[in-house]
DNA sequence: TCACATTTGTCCGTATGTATC
DNA sequence: AGATACATACGGACAAATGTG
């Protein structure tokens, strides 16, 4: 017997709107694009204050639902950035828990093998054109003597897309929003892009290959590199300062 | 030649007020348990209104840096429930993406197997009598005839927490929103509880004998039992009107 | 360039509900 | 029961942004 009782706590009003558009769009009723009613409006709508309905609207875009914008034409938008959005809050969670350099790099060699896997079996012309298209481009700047960092990152969230797993594609982009941060903390280091482009494009040869063994070979060997790098430069992981 | 242009946002009033609070708590400056001041007190030291005051702790009470509470001695106190909150956020993701049976069940089978593997090595005495009390809690419940849903979800956290690492922790407990998510969908299933309360049994006990390779089989014997009989059953996954 | 309308952003004053002493 | 301190909620007002004519 569980659960008879169900925990009486009164939802505060700003509570009850914000679900109920919440609801609206989770049940399609309300799509992407779609133009939420002005602040005043939906308040006369929900019978309720301006400020109850802005403390509801602030919910719905912390959460990725909606968008805002001010002036002539502008207001609340349906969006669907929840993911986006999500992927930031994750970050804080574990900044917020003090995650260490060693589970970060144990996640990110999980997630990304499971990713590498089911890309072999997945990607289509198009996944295998775009990360081809990636690694040329990295390599141009490379050349140029430029950095690559963000576009070296996103050849991991290509990678994710091939999978066809929006559940992979969640979890990497944390994973990937965590490495971001990371790079942030250190000055930007030309030597670990170089060997990043040149990692990537023999995963992605062997992705072609179907070399699955081959593929999960390169993808640890480079991923641990990076970790390695930053451990050797002490980087303080998601703490900011230092403690 | 990339971000040259650093985009020009101006925060809005409440943002700046949310993200100066978050960084206090992010550095340590607030802990978990200190009582921030009244809203009016706040509006005071930034000079700004209570409305601004509000949607700023609307953010963080959201994202789980705070909770907050009515009447005499109460007001907003620093929490460390981020990590719960984004569990729940990232359900809303899933849900809105419109995530189907098979992305969820290769996800978990990718996650949980990472928790094992790591928890074979890592899960110490604790642990191991946890997982152990879960067990027997369980087949008591099963052999008086009772659900044991929840406890046998728990299983699974128990084990992410004896992988001793906080990324599988964050994942692991969004599968498990998922999933509840997936079972408060359907009738009760006393079949199912009891394969699983079976499953977990063998699973602790090669975990026990750090037997990698049965442990892993047996892992991957369960979830696909599950997601297979959820497939039977056709349940509209992570949908709210079957569309 | 200059009003103008619309909508969000922000502030203030006030009243009510709620939980503790 | 009454006083207190706080969040909650409402309505009014003005500022700021933004697109239109």
């Amino acid at each position: 017997m569980r659960r008879v009782f169900v925990p009486v706590r009164s939802k505060r009003t700003f509570e009850e709107v914000s679900s109920q558009i919440k609801k609206l769009i989770l049940d399609g009723v309300l799509q992407p694009g779609d133009k939420l009613p002005s602040e005043g409006t939906l308040g006369k709508q929900f019978h309720v204050g301006r400020q109850t309905v802005r403390e509801a609207l602030r919910i719905l875009e912390l959460s990725g639902f909606i968008s805002v914008q001010k002036g002539f034409g502008g207001g609340s938008v349906v969006r669907n950035n929840v993911l986006k959005r999500t992927s930031g809050l994750l970050l804080d969670a574990l900044q917020m828990e003090k995650v260490g350099l060693k589970e970060f790099t144990a996640a990110r060699l999980l997630i990304e093998k499971g990713i590498l896997n089911e890309a072999i079996d997945r990607a289509d012309g198009r996944d295998i054109r775009d990360l081809q298209r990636n690694v040329a481009e990295s390599k141009a700047l490379i050349k140029r003597g430029k950095f690559a960092t963000d576009i070296n990152v996103e050849f991991h969230s290509l990678l994710a897309r091939a999978s066809r797993n929006r559940v992979y594609v969640l979890f990497e982009r944390t994973i990937n929003d965590m490495h971001l941060d990371l790079r942030r903390r250190r000055s930007p280091n030309f030597a670990i892009d170089q060997a990043a482009v040149q990692a990537h494009e023999e995963i992605l040869d062997a992705l072609i290959e179907k070399d699955r063994d081959r593929a999960n070979r390169l993808l640890e060997k480079h991923l641990l590199a990076v970790s390695k790098h930053y451990r050797r430069r002490e980087i303080n992981f998601l703490t900011r300062n230092g403690c």
